[in-house]
DNA sequence: CTGAAAGCGCTTACAG
DNA sequence: CTGAAAGCGCTTACAG
């Protein structure tokens, strides 16, 4: 604790309302409503303008914690995700950071990666600090559930439905699993795997789903032995590619559930010497910078990643905590073409 | 703007001070020093003990907004950083982040990608939203600096020396470069390339000064056909490759200054056919899960990211505004060896 | 050892 | 058309 009165902060003292007021000439009042564009304000033009001046003169910004004690909104979201590192959360950031921008309001991310987890978070949050919890992937027990309910702070789980909540927004993972699949089943493949997600996961199961649907629309039975589910991630992907390659009749394509799987997946082939696409098809769900580079580049299904934390962001701001939100975000879905999927060797 | 009085928020009226000091039967104040732990509260244990009953039994959170307001400080840091997808400031933010919870604050991250730049980030941070800000990275304008001044609010750049700010926290950059060179030294080779980082970037000029001192040490003289500047990513690194082997008499091998450039690297390699580690060597600055599964697993240089971002957070919160900061973290930076170097070919 | 009071900077009915 | 006043929930000298 640095009492030290030369602290840095107290260095000039930060201009009110009250200065403003008194540089216009006018009460605090007024320029408060000024600067809130309150529509019920009648003033005088001349006086708008006085205060105005004043207002750019003194460079006045409001007190946000003045402001927030006073309303009781924190004019901030917060987000929680399982890990700063994962790229795709990267993109959800972004739409999120974005929309909540322009509402005027700041984002505060937390992830479970700083080690005490959801709960830690949550107390950090405090009273106040956010007006509503974005809750992207990951796990939320019970009891944080109930600690959530407890501070009547609206939440919204982001890319997975919630237990029971009937508070979610998340994509369309069925249809981009059949995309994907969809493109396999177009170039001749008839012995599709799936390289899933972990059980657990609501991302995992959709796009499973997804990949069941496509292989019944192709009149093709799901075949056990070629469904391995794994953790996201490069070593569920080189966990997968051994099981699938050692079954008695192995795949002539994978669909892989998540690109940081398919990283792991591209890896493990090349050490068993399969080469891509030549023996193997491989495409993934999401795109990423980075799968343009992978060798060979990895075929994808790009998703609306950011359309999906900006939605997210939206609707907790403006749906009422108490009602349901169960939407699927609708933007497009597109299929990434590159240089790891190509027709079945015969 | 929806005004319904029903919006979640509204449902249970938080607790207060005043309700639990009403409860435990002493004044508000008592109840204040004993959250607060005050060491000069004289309480009677009795008197504590009712107070922390009535504490835990309402489970009492303080209001962030009014404590803020009293105290002037926002019990928040903020941390600014060019993209969240970048794997490196993933790394920089968990460190920040638990460094922050460790003093009980919050951490808020924001980006450019949003869009709007750090202009519109430092807009959103109004006047007490943030009791300081880490700038990582990316480039901030002299208006922007300026910006900061004025609001008297302290700064400290992170990863990256300011232009004469005399306040930042880095890494041995230069000697991270000069264990990569040493390792490509050891293993024989003699023409060795650096595909550098943008001219603007500190972190560029740090490596590329290790490498050149590690050249001079091993009695080698730069060649300046060997060196290439392009941006940390996928892409610069496919283009210095183009660059490099198009030269004359071509290098044995690579010191990349950044895994993301190094991708392309790899990828471009293999576009032209030349085998790494057999024709080419190559090794790159940061570590990350990734590298392990690229083709070849690439060696690297891990360097501390994580206790960047922890002491960057420690010393913004400790060294008051007006003072000088200029350290270099001293955690050990490893050598990971796999498989993209070896001795040159002859 | 504990209480009463002032005040941080705003917003918002309400009065005129 | 504009002003005066109350109050959001805390913390902190100060009084007793």
């Amino acid at each position: 604790m640095t009492q030290s009165p030369r602290d840095g902060r107290s260095r000039a003292r930060r201009v009110t309302l009250a200065d403003v007021a008194r540089k216009a000439g006018v009460d605090k009042a007024v320029v408060s409503r000024v600067v809130n564009a309150d529509p019920l304000l009648n003033i005088r033009p001349e006086t708008r303008a006085r205060v105005n001046a004043a207002l750019k003169e003194l460079d006045y910004r409001p007190n946000v914690a003045a402001r927030s004690l006073r309303t009781a909104k924190a004019g901030t979201v917060g987000l929680f995700i399982p890990d700063f590192a994962n790229p795709v959360y990267a993109e959800i950031i972004t739409g999120a950071e974005t929309a909540a921008a322009d509402l005027g309001c700041a984002l505060m991310v937390g992830s479970s990666t700083a080690g005490r987890g959801a709960r830690s978070y949550l107390d950090l949050l405090g009273q106040g600090r956010v007006d509503g919890l974005l809750l992207a992937g990951g796990t939320i027990t019970g009891e944080e559930q109930a600690t959530l309910a407890d501070r009547g702070l609206p939440w919204l789980f982001v890319n997975r439905r919630g237990p029971g909540s009937g508070r979610h927004v998340i994509l369309d993972d069925v249809l981009g699993a059949r995309v994907a699949v969809d493109h396999l089943l177009d170039l001749g493949h008839r012995r599709i795997a799936h390289v899933g997600g972990p059980p657990g996961a609501d991302t995992a199961h959709r796009r499973h789903d997804g990949y069941a649907t496509a292989l019944r629309s192709a009149g093709l039975e799901e075949d056990p032995r070629l469904v391995v589910q794994d953790v996201y991630g490069p070593d569920g992907g080189v966990q997968a590619v051994r099981l699938l390659l050692d079954g008695p009749e192995p795949p002539t394509a994978m669909f892989v559930a998540n690109v940081a799987s398919a990283i792991g997946v591209l890896s493990a082939l090349r050490a068993r010497g399969v080469s891509v696409p030549e023996e193997m098809s491989v495409v993934a769900v999401h795109d990423l910078p980075l799968a343009e580079h992978l060798i060979p580049p990895l075929t994808t299904v790009r998703m609306p990643l950011r359309a999906l934390g900006a939605r997210a962001t939206k609707l907790l701001l403006s749906v009422p905590a108490d009602h349901p939100v169960e939407e699927v975000v609708r933007e497009p879905i597109e299929l990434v073409v590159r240089q790891s999927t190509a027709g079945p060797r015969r």
